[in-house]
DNA sequence: CAAAAGTATTTCAAGCTCAAAACATTTTTG
DNA sequence: CAAAAATGTTTTGAGCTTGAAATACTTTTG
């Protein structure tokens, strides 16, 4: 039940809900805010780079752009200059898909995986650090009941 | 007890935290999309815009550039392109400050009002309806849960 | 009161982000 | 099979973001 928004603004209910992303923006701006100037001090990287090989590490053969975007939900031109960088820097490689010449692969190089394996340690600590507050028990109560926001997004 | 992080990552604890963060991640991002989104087909705008115009619609008298990137936790050179491009629009105006000549005020003109109270009433429905599976309760509840992750981030 | 330290803002370079347009290639279809 | 539609990627233009450097002014201090 009520599950459909309210016929006006400004009720107890929206007001609760505009309070409630209000927070949740601004708890997860810090994070994000923390972990970009900890991955820059500490690995001279950022959060985009990060996010590109953390989801090539779940792909041993690699990623398609496309796809990569698609994991990521971001737009294509946009992992386009985030793979150069990367692929400048010896990270990852590009490689031509046979059977069609328009795709590319894009894999991570053994360098990628072994600065991937000692960044994602470290992010692993930070976080525990950061929600250090929530319990285990508490941490995935919360997951569950985010799936509320999630699965709105991506339609029912 | 145990607000402290464990002495080594891969801990049940520290895994649920991950998780937890990566949900909140992509909800906070998810609805950031869509608020984006809508903000620009329906008045042709962007969420910093509409963040720095509700800064300082709660400030009758203008915020000084340095108060509203304070408020806004964003850096001093953010700011002065998203007041620029405000001003160019009539939205805000910069207005000296009588006893120091370093400072500005930037004060929201009387089209930037009408034009704020338009977009944070159709905002407000927005997040009414993305957060419409939280109820009154539970969205109150989860904003006191999330001072645990707000607390932490600019010290104790 | 002049030098130094501090404060307010802007500029700069680099990178991220998007939507839309441009290209290149493949697949479908008349 | 040639034209049209679809697919995969990059380019482009505009805006956002940061940290650091530059500018301009104000306050402190020797």
């Amino acid at each position: 039940m009520s599950t459909q928004p309210d016929a006006f603004a400004g009720t107890k209910t929206s007001k609760a809900r505009l309070r409630l992303w209000l927070r949740m923006l601004k708890s997860s701006r810090g994070v994000e805010a923390e972990l970009r100037e900890r991955l820059r001090r500490e690995f001279g990287s950022t959060l985009p780079r990060f996010d590109v090989m953390a989801a090539l590490s779940r792909f041993e053969t690699g990623l398609k752009m496309s796809a990569l975007s698609g994991v990521l939900r971001v737009s294509n031109g946009n992992v386009t200059g985030i793979v150069d960088r990367l692929a400048e820097d010896g990270l990852v490689v590009r490689v031509q898909v046979p059977g069609d010449r328009r795709a590319t692969l894009v894999r991570m190089t053994r360098k990628g995986q072994e600065e991937f394996a000692r960044q994602a340690a470290a992010h692993e600590l930070w976080i525990d650090e950061l929600l250090g507050d929530f319990s285990a028990e508490e941490a995935s109560d919360l997951v569950t009941r985010f799936d509320a926001v999630t699965h709105r997004e991506e339609g029912p």
